[in-house]
DNA sequence: ATCATTTCTTAAACTACATTAAGTTTTTTC
DNA sequence: GAAAAAACTTAATGTAGTTTAAGAAATGAT
């Protein structure tokens, strides 16, 4: 299974066997069923989570009792409460299996441990977060610049195949509104 | 002026004087007076900016015209529109001080040869990256569980020395909502 | 296959915030 | 320090999206 990060890490650095087997024990797989949590509101986030297969959604429960939706990772996507996995801090984030999910889990304790001893992986790491970062500055202007119809539709242009596989509510909350609307916009045309 | 990027390295790895000295030639300090511009929309943006003082904001223009503020950065922060400044595509973006404000630009052609000659530095800005992450993740959540009300009074609480340098309009498009309503909220108490 | 649960849809009433437009105050410029 | 420009306020009207509630459809469990 950590075939396939090392197949990802080496998209970006150059990372032999001798080091593969170095980061090897640094490395914990795990499956998740659909529905099954891997963090949930008021824990603490013990893991930085690379998918291998499958998917899962990072959400929190607002104040009205509402599931907010705020980051899917699909293949190859890392995903955590970043400040709950760096801090040890108590989360109110949930990460759950939105399909039966494959991951690789880094542990906190062992986050710094593995810089120390493969340096390599700051640039991989840092290369990742550009990524996301990226990812951060597109989020912001969409959900500045357009309305709740025109980010669904742009979504759903973008991502056709994933839309199908997550159920609306979970993408309506991402997309920031309500299923109803959702439904509404779709039965427009 | 470099000094104070230096300060700031050490607060997350050791960089010695001789570091210092190869760090050096790849930074460019910059003086922009208030209103001035370092990126305008169309062009490509050229380098990632480390505010040493002053304030900086990013902004695009919306569909009707409308200045959308999405990040800025005050004293110790890095600003840049990632996508153009990595790839050298054009922006939809501007990079305006807010105030007189002195900068050290890092410039996108020698941007991977400092770190070719610097590995160290992969980790510094991995760190930043990830305290960015934290931003991204904790602004989107902001974004999800308050009206904009509750967005403003928060800031407001959480920032007030800040809330006094920017124009009202600014933080308002920032918090996600206009100048009028802003004015509304204030009056209101 | 059937029952229970989860997800999706529809529609009416409601509200948070936008828009427009005019007037006021503050800041900048020469 | 006067004139111009930029920033802020107020209020009336408009609307995109929410809320509530009930029913229909799809999915999952035994």
């Amino acid at each position: 299974m950590a075939s396939a990060l090392y197949k990802h890490i080496n998209k970006f650095i150059n990372l032999n066997k001798d080091e593969q087997e170095v980061l090897a024990p640094f490395l914990q797989p795990l499956s998740v069923k659909k529905k099954g949590f891997l963090l949930e509101g008021g824990q603490t986030c013990r893991a930085n989570y690379f998918v291998v297969k499958g998917c899962l959604r990072l959400y929190f429960i607002d104040i009205k009792g509402a599931e907010q939706t705020t980051q899917f990772a699909i293949e190859n996507w890392w995903i955590t409460d970043l400040t709950s996995f760096l801090f040890q801090e108590h989360s109110e984030f949930y990460i759950q299996a939105a399909e039966p999910t494959d991951v690789i889990a880094i542990g906190n304790n062992q986050y710094e441990e593995m810089f120390h001893q493969l340096p390599k992986l700051e640039r991989y790491f840092r290369l990742i977060l550009q990524k996301n970062h990226q990812a951060s500055q597109r989020r912001i202007k969409f959900l500045y610049s357009q309305t709740a119809e025109e980010r669904y539709r742009n979504f759903n242009r973008l991502f056709p195949e994933f839309v199908q596989r997550v159920p609306q509510y979970m993408l309506a909350s991402y997309l920031g509104f309500t299923p109803e609307f959702l439904s509404k916009i779709r039965a427009k045309k």
